[in-house]
DNA sequence: TGACATAGTGTCGAATGAACACTAATTTAG
DNA sequence: CTAAATTAGTGTTCATTCGACACTATGTCA
């Protein structure tokens, strides 16, 4: 029985929640798209494998990486028994893809648009979404789709591109001050129009966070 | 490698959350407390395996089962590579444990009186009643620790066994009827002092209940 | 039949969520 | 250089919900 680890990776591109697919380039499936993965070694624990896996198929280092799931129907693989140890993962819009071995096959596809995908990754997929959604509104997942230093605005856009709707401004702004992780730095972004200023989230409290149930009631 | 399931079951006696252990007669760590649980077999899935486990090591049938987190360290069993698919259940406080095979060996514990666990088993359990504090209070799963028909001071106390604290009786019920997912009976449990109505759980309009977000904030 | 034990019920103040519109700062086009 | 356009930023009100709090009701049992 062989272990395998599969890997949905999210980022958000121009507002839009995007997930990471690589063409299979060997039976079976060939030619379709699926979640970067690959087998677990001998010697290594589940993490490192995803790790492992990212680095290798789409040369993306620095994630926020938590499991997910695990599959194991018998037939889930027409190789063989194989289960599966999901994980997804969350990656800052400024981070690119290296052009790197395979990464050449790795793209980014918006979720409301993805293609057909290879044994049971669409379930998987749709677990990971799920989990996603439900993660934003209890923990502080969504800063990992941010730069260090980021806008209220493009934070806003993370939580309207993931929970698919739109927020109201000044309840957001309202909500995220009082929660008290958000430093203000001294520096604006130019390039629009009013600059905006930019804040850096702050993990120090984040401990005391747990205990407040619901974060982000949106 | 193997894959192996484990499963820590839940249930609640006498107004105390316990969970339930069997002794290990072969090594290693014999002699100790461990999850049950075994090795997955050829043909059957990974829900299928924990229930059979269940079957075999409790004698313990209808249950509620979810799978938990799987853990994998290379070096967590000394008999060699085994990744094991923690599952977490459970059971009514009426259901007994069968005297069958290897149930013998098997015996409840007060959550807060855990004997030391062979392998990693004392992380999984810690995994476990965390899942179960945080599923209490946004899902319905407390039910299933009860009978089909029950008590709202049976069902308060409940919750009160899982998160450790004393909640009040009037706010409780005053959430507790808002969500609409009891329906009283025309019954009520004698042998106390002033008769209790007894309720039973409708999961009817589960389905709505998701986007209400927290449910229980206790 | 009276003492005891558990079941059952309502109010009020505080905090939080949800709806809603204008001013401020800058860029860019004429 | 000035006006228009664009995005940033800011408060209030109302409804709902949370959390604290104490007494009456109904049966059992001595």
């Amino acid at each position: 029985m062989k272990v395998a680890v599969d890997i949905v990776i999210f980022t958000i591109q121009a507002g839009v929640l995007k997930a990471l697919l690589v063409k299979r380039l060997i039976p079976p499936f060939e030619g379709q798209f699926a979640l970067p993965g690959g087998f677990v070694l001998k010697d290594e624990d589940l993490d490192q494998a995803a790790l492992r896996e990212l680095r290798e198929e789409t040369g993306i280092g620095d994630v926020y990486l938590e499991q997910l799931y695990s599959f194991g129907s018998p037939d889930r693989d027409p190789r063989g028994r194989i289960v599966s140890v999901a994980y997804f993962a969350l990656v800052s819009a400024d981070r690119q893809l290296h052009a790197g071995s395979d990464a050449a096959e790795a793209q980014w596809f918006p979720v409301s648009k993805m293609p057909q995908l290879a044994f049971d990754h669409a379930e998987i997929f749709e677990y990971a979404i799920e989990r996603l959604r439900n993660k934003l509104e209890y923990t502080t997942v969504g800063f990992q789709l941010l730069p260090e230093k980021f806008t209220l605005t493009e934070l806003q856009t993370v939580y309207e591109a993931i929970l698919e709707k739109t927020l109201d401004k000044r309840n957001f702004r309202r909500k995220i001050a009082q929660l008290k992780i958000l430093k203000p730095l001294r520096e604006f972004q130019h390039g629009g129009q009013r600059p905006a200023q930019l804040f850096k989230f702050v993990a120090t409290k984040f401990e005391k966070l747990k205990d407040k149930g619901i974060l982000f009631p949106f």
